[in-house]
DNA sequence: ATATCGTATTGACATGGATCAAAGCGACAG
DNA sequence: CTGTCGCTTTGATCCATGTCAATACGATAT
């Protein structure tokens, strides 16, 4: 595979995307989006350097998590929007009689907290699979520069646009597809995503089990695991637990597209 | 049932709900918030004599779709918001297989357009299940008037972000709930959402086909039709044809909560 | 090394909903 | 009134995925 010029993802950790030199871990605590080697992904994208300048002073300190603790729980009052500044989170809601569903998997340059802006209370919970750093936009705030910042306003409208879209597949994926077709979504889904942030393409290190997948794709794991197995003897991918390689793409796609029913 | 005080959900067509005295056909052509009855559900919702001028100066002029006409479809460039005036919609996905998913129905007092922001063309198809009245709102100068009046500006967040939320609960009832969950669901929605603007509870009129509800919820007609029978058989409704009548609200509710797989 | 724990794989079987097919019903045109 | 068309209902069967259960694997601790 074309690892060669890109970081593992097994070892990468707090590593940055090859596209910036500046690494995380020498950044001042206090976020700064001006320094931010996530910022094309994230609402500074297209900023002037006076408008980044204000973005920094609004947006407070940044906020690590362990692996499996909550940023927010649903029904914690919403104050904030977080842009995830490396590590990785998912998203879930719980039904009363213990159901719940993962609504999303969320990595670097996502946006957390939006589902909070409607009723000022969060309705999903958001956990980090990953040890993660977070940063903590103010939403009144942001909500205040993006008032006198045209080019943040539209940042943030379309993120929320994108997450609306991005919602609609997943709908198409729990609505029309089977277990297959919905895993081979997920896996070249998560191949783009990684890719848009520089990693392999081909190559990635899954954080999430098989019943959280399972979960997020409206399959139980057992499916999940099976499907998996499947492909590995179809010679679509190499799966080695949470590490997954993925040999034939064009495949994959293919198993997407092809069919009619 | 509490009919008497309340509109027919069968004649209603073009009618106001009743929580407003101003009949729609006098009112004039060009769109008008401050004069809107449904402007409560709307973005307009809390907005200052002043400030409802200048959004009334904003919006464009109203367009009339009739029955199955489409508002825009996936592609087509994303210009404008479009409030919900009178009538009742539907947005679907297509994918190249010929596969589509219903993705919601849109009534008065709902916007439509938003998944077109992030990528400024839109991705679903908008098509009026009857004939219906919308309120151009034209996207550029809405961003523009929402940077000078606070409230509209969050009213719009809002919408989004319930809209976010309303996408959650249809991820969770397409990953966990069986067919008779599904569709007690989707019922009580219905319900509850013409209750909000002025109709029974209890009784209304579905616009869509039994296909289209069994798009929306993942299921085929078939299994919409036999669980309607279901239903009726058991006492909870009242089903004939596209009129349905909630005879059983709680233990629609108990189908729902009651299910521990 | 060995024990333990969470996670993953695999097999055997059960079932809910899909599929295929045939009527039934209501609205509308002629 | 009669025929047509789109939609809905209902029945018979099939199959993908869920369920239940056993085993395996990998990391960590002892």
């Amino acid at each position: 595979m074309d690892q060669s010029d890109r970081p593992n993802e097994r070892e990468r950790e707090a590593a940055l995307p090859n596209k910036s030199a500046v690494p995380i871990s020498l950044v001042t605590i206090k976020a700064a989006c001006s320094q931010c080697s996530l910022h094309e992904l994230c609402i500074s994208e297209g900023l002037s350097k006076e408008e980044l300048a204000k973005l920094d002073s609004l947006v407070g300190a940044r906020r690590k998590l362990k692996r499996q603790q909550n940023l927010y729980r649903a029904g914690d009052p919403f104050e904030a929007l977080y842009a995830i500044r490396s590590g990785f989170f998912k998203t879930d809601v719980l039904l009363e009689d213990g159901r719940d569903q993962v609504t999303g998997f969320q990595m670097a340059g996502e946006i957390l907290g939006m589902d909070g802006i409607g009723t000022e209370v969060h309705s999903c919970n958001a956990v980090a699979l990953e040890d993660s750093e977070v940063c903590v936009i103010p939403f009144a705030q942001l909500e205040q520069l993006s008032r006198e910042i045209q080019a943040l306003q539209h940042n943030f409208h379309k993120v929320m646009s994108r997450e609306l879209v991005r919602d609609q597949s997943l709908m198409m994926l729990l609505g029309t597809m089977r277990a297959e077709e919905r895993l081979a979504a997920f896996l070249l889904n998560m191949s783009q995503r990684f890719t848009t942030r520089g990693y392999s393409p081909a190559e990635f290190h899954l954080r999430m089990t098989r019943e959280e997948i399972g979960s997020y794709l409206g399959l139980k794991l057992e499916t999940v695991s099976r499907a998996f197995s499947r492909f590995q003897e179809e010679g679509l991918i190499a799966v080695q637990q949470k590490h997954i390689r993925i040999i034939d793409g064009a495949g994959l796609k293919r198993l997407l597209n092809a069919r009619p029913r």
